[in-house]
DNA sequence: TGTACATCAGTGAACGCGCGTTCACTGATGTAC
DNA sequence: TGTACATCAGTGAACGCGCGTTCACTGATGTAC
């Protein structure tokens, strides 16, 4: 069944506000994120809005949403290119997260650690989307991890991923913002790599 | 030199603002920060605010200044007395940082990690504040880490001590967020501890 | 095929509210004589 | 000691701006006959 070009053509500008949402709110966080700044990125005006959704909350809980979808995707992207390179799963995670231009990349980078701090001042609709995007990430680092690892070791070593990737961002896209991840990667590796 | 009374109530009407911004920021954020909610808080109508300070952005300044002294002060004072009852002084940290009550008590808890995340899109005086506050914590996990750690480990566990507190107040004042603490805290000690 | 009408995504002006900031004023404290 | 004046922290009304939200309208696309 054929749909109407009206609806593909809604649909079309639906994802375009959600795709500037979700980098929005990674780049400024979610009191930062403006309806009428999105929908101007979106090539739209801002009276158009509501035609899409029911409010700005709502927006934001959608933003989240697809904000994970997004770094979920380029995450695996990443690593599966190193690990058919031979680098061990442990390792391609660590570098992947890591990654030095992950410091001034906000806006495409990890919603987790982007929004953390903020999730537990917003509404329950944000905050129970964001614990997926927290069990997904710890998911994928449980798996990545070396067997034989204690329960709860999946635990701190995402805590650590989180935080240094936070600290270096607060240090600056400088030698000192790098050394944290350097230090940060090493000490992991020598840790939980045989 | 007997200062005067004028001077001494200013003083202290100061002093009130100070503490009032340094809680609110670590509860609701730079961007959450109202002046007028801020006065009240210090027992003052919003209208005297600008005899403190130059604008609402100096006020945040220096109450992230305020905040990092707070919370270096508690964290020193509670470390202490668990290493006069014989606990070693990276368990006395580790405890310490990670305490469960810490889930919810945000806006008496470690600056850094209420506020990392917002610190790259606050203009040159806050972020140059925090780098003292990032620094002064790096500084204690280093004093505190036994002896022989290679350098950058420091680093690692700051990382992992910020994250972990995020992970654990994103999640919840529930079983999951005190489990990611419990779990954050013996993998730590596990590693470090002899 | 062509014409008239219906549908609907998007526009842009307008509204209301909150918030940072200003300012004339008040009332208490301190000083001069 | 007492009185008149000066100083100054704090008050509360007002201003201006930005932002979320609403709504009458437009113009393009789709449908009926």
């Amino acid at each position: 069944m054929k749909r109407s070009r009206h609806s593909d053509r809604k649909q079309a500008s639906r994802e375009r506000i959600l795709d500037a949402a979700s980098r929005a709110v990674r780049r400024v966080g979610f009191d930062g994120v403006g309806v009428a700044e999105v929908m101007k990125e979106a090539g739209l005006t801002h009276g158009g809005f509501y035609a899409h959704f029911d409010s700005r909350d709502a927006l934001l809980s959608a933003a989240v949403a697809r904000a994970g979808c997004s770094t979920a995707s380029a995450l695996q992207e990443h690593i599966a290119r190193l690990t058919r390179a031979g680098v061990s799963p442990f390792r391609a995670l660590v570098e992947t997260y890591l990654y030095d231009s992950s410091i001034v990349n906000r806006e495409n980078g990890c919603a987790v650690a982007a929004l953390c701090a903020e999730v537990p001042r917003q509404g329950p609709d944000v905050a129970n989307t964001f614990l997926g995007l927290i069990h997904d990430l710890h998911r994928r680092v449980a798996q990545a991890l070396p067997a034989g690892q204690p329960d709860g070791t999946a635990w701190a070593v995402t805590s650590t991923l989180v935080g240094a990737l936070q600290l270096a961002r607060a240090l600056g896209n400088n030698d000192e913002g790098r050394a944290v991840l350097a230090a940060t990667k090493r000490d992991l590796l020598a840790r939980y790599e045989p």
